[in-house]
DNA sequence: CAGTGGTCTAGACCACTTC
DNA sequence: AAGTGGTCTAGACCACTGC
């Protein structure tokens, strides 16, 4: 590793290098997600830096969700298709308390232009082509969930009804499995609506009843925003769940 | 510090014993909040630990909000008066982006027996002596909040309206410095409902309009539930923000 | 048994604040 | 200059996994 004299430069720590270049190889995909990274001792050789070094930096990605250590096995790349990541951006959840299976009911896929709105929140630009997936999710028969989802279409290539039908289980695994791209990070923007008439029809609410809305932006490495999500829940009998600390 | 030979027992990690200690002193009011505890080397000398272990110990209860390192100064109890902490728990934000500066009204103070479902809560037993907090924020002239607050009154001796308005600031900040109340954590239950006879009246609303409804339980130190606050938000022009990760 | 992550130490030095 | 937190190292040993 080059020397700290960064002189009238800002002061850098050695860990958070190394932990930018772990990043950068992440976002290269040099390691896929469910795969194993080299081994500390290994990483602090290429680096040449000390393990305690690593180590540092390795945690650091670890609390951010990116990596996960297991200890005697290895550090792996963080997948949503592993079983404790898979409801890792659901915070809905029963008043009852009980665990939550939500099925999936694929209404529609189709092509779309992206207007200002979503080319800003997409960083693409306006008129490129999206792909636009509507969805409603249900619990024990009813309908609790309505959501519209918007996609860029050169990263998901190929996405078609057929291809979600297919499919049993979280979107963002789909994601990772047949196009490569994994989720890390996201914002939601929560509001109390009514329901209109598509969202009555569609959670078979009656017109007028309140509604959950949840406008949400999900990122991929190195914070390049990559879905648009707008979701209505019926929160009659869930509720969305916050921990604040 | 004791050897690690647990045998039998589940092992634990010396720091993660430091961190239990220091958390003790927390909760037994050792030092208060904003105050400034002993150095590293000096915890590390009172626990027979090095200077390391101490660090880690104190890194946990960092990223937990429990305390603020401040390079070349020392390690300080966290607490809600300071600047960067004062709006840690809200998370309404107005749709344009600007800084909203809310103003308290508060409405009224009152003393009332517990019912089952905040006792529940509160961990105390049913009817025992509560005091209630109605107030309205505004923004602009807008009343954007209206909420209901319960506390328990022997934590809370000698709360009331005459308090509250000679109070300029959040709450929480009011807890720590008149009732030695610190909190730590909160968890929050979001629904969406629409505006019943008395919101309406608060918040100025139709009724019937959409109202985001917040029901959050506060704690302090071990876990200790110490508030119940029952929210309402008028979202028409602002929004509830998260961040998922 | 070897290889991985996890803990702990002792010591050196850097960056920042205060006197 | 002294005291604080912040970084980095080298080495020892523990806990867990898999061969």
């Amino acid at each position: 590793m080059s020397a700290n004299l960064t002189s009238l430069a800002t002061f850098s720590p050695l860990y958070q290098q190394i932990k930018a270049m772990l990043l950068a190889s992440l976002q290269a995909g040099e390691w896929q997600p469910g795969e194993v990274i080299p081994s500390e001792f290994e990483l602090a050789a290429r680096y040449e830096v000390s393990q305690g070094t690593v180590r540092k930096a390795i945690d650091e990605l670890t609390t951010q969700n990116l990596l996960i250590r297991k200890q005697g096995k290895g550090t792996f790349v963080a997948t949503h298709l592993e079983e404790r990541h898979q409801f890792r951006f659901l915070r809905l959840a029963p008043d009852s308390g009980l665990p939550m299976a939500l099925k999936n009911h694929f209404l529609s896929c189709k092509k779309m232009k992206a207007p200002a709105i979503m080319a800003r929140a997409l960083k693409i630009k306006t008129g490129e082509n999206l792909i636009e997936i509507e969805r409603v999710q249900t619990f024990a028969g009813k309908a609790i969930v309505f959501e519209q989802i918007w996609l860029p279409s050169p990263r998901f290539k190929g996405l078609d009804l057929a291809t979600l039908e297919a499919w049993d289980g979280p979107l963002y695994a789909l994601y990772e499995s047949a196009f490569a791209t994994h989720m890390v990070r996201a914002t939601e923007k929560i509001k109390a609506v009514t329901s209109d008439s598509m969202c009555a029809q569609r959670l078979n609410t009656t017109l007028g009843a309140p509604i959950l809305l949840v406008e949400r932006v999900s990122y991929t490495y190195g914070n390049k925003p990559v879905e648009i999500r707008l979701a209505r829940y019926d929160t009659s009998s869930q509720h969305y769940e916050n921990t604040l600390s």
